[in-house]
DNA sequence: GTCTATAACCGGATAGAC
DNA sequence: GTCTATCCGGTTATAGAC
C-alpha cells in the first residue's frame, strides 16, 4: 500500500476527531507509520493535508440526498430509500458531521466554492413533497422542516454520541450500538407517522436493515 | 464588573465557537480587555480556565428536563413545556451543544465527574411514556428513541446550522433566523403527530413561543 | 491587581544525507 | 522516497517591577 494513501487514511482517523487544531503532524506521521518529514514531502503542509480531508468528506455529505430523490416518485419511498442510505454513510465515519460542521463553524468560506451546494436538489423535494400535499396523502409541511426533521433524527444520535451514550445508555457501548441498529427503522416509523400516512403504519422491519 | 467576570464571559465566547485548541489566551485577553499575563494570576492555565467555562457549560444541558419532568403529568404536556425551554437555551447559546459534544469527543472523561448524569431521570420519563402507552394514548415506542427524536429535532438546527444556513437557505441569515422561530411550534407538532395523538392535530401556535 | 519582559516549550516546516 | 537534525515562529507560562 502507498503512502500517500496511508497518510490520508491516518489524517482522516485524526482530524475526523481532534479537528485541524487538534491534531499534530507527529501525531499522523506516528499513526501512519512514518516519519515526520514524509508529511510535508506529500502534501507541503498541514492546511494543505487539512484541505483534502475536508474536500473528500464534504463530497459524501450531499450527493446520498439527490441519488434518494432521482429514485423516487412519492415522499414515503424517498424517506425509505434516503434514511437507511445515510445511516450506511454513517456507520462507516460516524464522525462526519461533527467534523464538518466544527469546521465549518470556525471558517464558514470553507464552503463558498463548492459546486454540490449549488446543485443541491432542493426544488426537487420541493415538488415531490407539494404534489402529496396537494393529493392530500400528507399534511402540510413546508420543504424545509420536513428535510430537517428528517436529517436531525438520522444524524443526530450520531454527532451526539459522547453525551447521548453516556447520559442514556450509562457508557453501555454495546447497548448504543444496538439503539442504532434500531434507528432506521424507527426514524422512518416518526416521519411517516408525523406525516399522517395512516397506511403506513405497518413498516417492513429490516428489507433495509444493515 | 469585576475582571474575573469580564474574562469568564471572553473565555466563555471564544472557546464556545473554536474551542480548546482553537482558541489563544492572547485572543481571551483582547476580548476581555485586559492583560495576558492576568489570566493566568485568575486561572492559572489555560486547561483550569477552560475547565471552568467546560463545566459550566454542561450544567446548563441537562437540568431543563428535569425542570420539564417534574411539572408534566402526560406526554403531551411534558413536550409542551420542554421544547419552548429548551429553544430558549439554544437561542441565548446556539454553540452549547456543539461546544459539549466537539469537547467531550476528544476527552470523554470530562463527563465522569458530572453528577448530573446519574441524576438524570429517564425513568421518570419511562414511566410517564408507559403509562400513556398502557392507556393506548399513544403507540408504542421505546423511551430512548422518544428523547433522542425529541433531542434531535429540537437541537440539530442549532449545531448543525453552517451547512444547513448554507445548503437550504443560501446563507440568507434572516430567512434561518425566521425558521428557527418556526421550530418550536413545527417539533411539538412533528413529535405529537409521530405518537398518533389525534386529538392533538391543532395546536396552540403562540402559547409558548418567544 | 495589573503591567512589561522574558523564559520555556512546542509544533510546523526545511535542509541535507542517504 | 525516506530519514535525522535543526530551524523558527508562535503560544503558554512565569518573573518581577509598579
Amino acid at each position: 500500500m502507498n503512502t500517500e494513501q496511508q497518510i490520508l487514511d491516518a489524517a482522516r482517523k485524526l482530524f475526523m476527531i481532534k479537528g485541524l487544531e487538534g491534531t499534530r503532524m507527529q501525531e499522523i506521521a506516528d499513526e501512519a507509520g512514518i516519519n515526520k518529514a514524509l508529511l510535508h514531502y506529500y502534501f507541503r503542509s498541514k492546511d494543505k493535508l487539512f484541505a483534502r480531508i475536508f474536500d473528500e468528506a464534504f463530497e459524501k455529505i450531499l450527493p446520498s440526498m439527490t441519488v434518494a430523490l432521482e429514485r423516487a416518485d412519492n415522499v414515503p419511498e424517498f424517506v425509505r430509500f434516503f434514511v437507511p442510505n445515510y445511516i450506511k454513510i454513517l456507520n462507516d465515519m460516524p464522525f462526519l458531521p461533527q467534523f464538518v460542521i466544527h469546521e465549518l463553524a470556525q471558517n464558514p468560506s470553507r464552503i463558498a466554492g463548492m459546486m454540490q451546494v449549488k446543485k443541491f436538489p432542493l426544488q426537487k423535494l420541493h415538488e415531490l413533497l407539494y404534489l402529496s400535499i396537494e393529493r392530500g396523502e400528507i399534511r402540510q409541511i413546508s420543504t424545509e422542516h420536513f428535510l430537517i426533521n428528517m436529517l436531525a433524527m438520522t444524524v443526530f444520535p450520531y454527532m451526539a454520541r459522547p453525551i447521548m451514550e453516556a447520559v442514556i445508555f450509562q457508557n453501555d457501548k454495546e447497548r448504543y450500538e444496538r439503539f442504532l441498529d434500531e434507528r432506521v427503522v424507527e426514524v422512518i416509523k416518526t416521519i411517516l407517522l408525523s406525516l399522517r400516512i395512516e397506511s403506513e403504519t405497518n413498516l417492513p422491519t429490516n428489507e433495509h436493515s444493515q
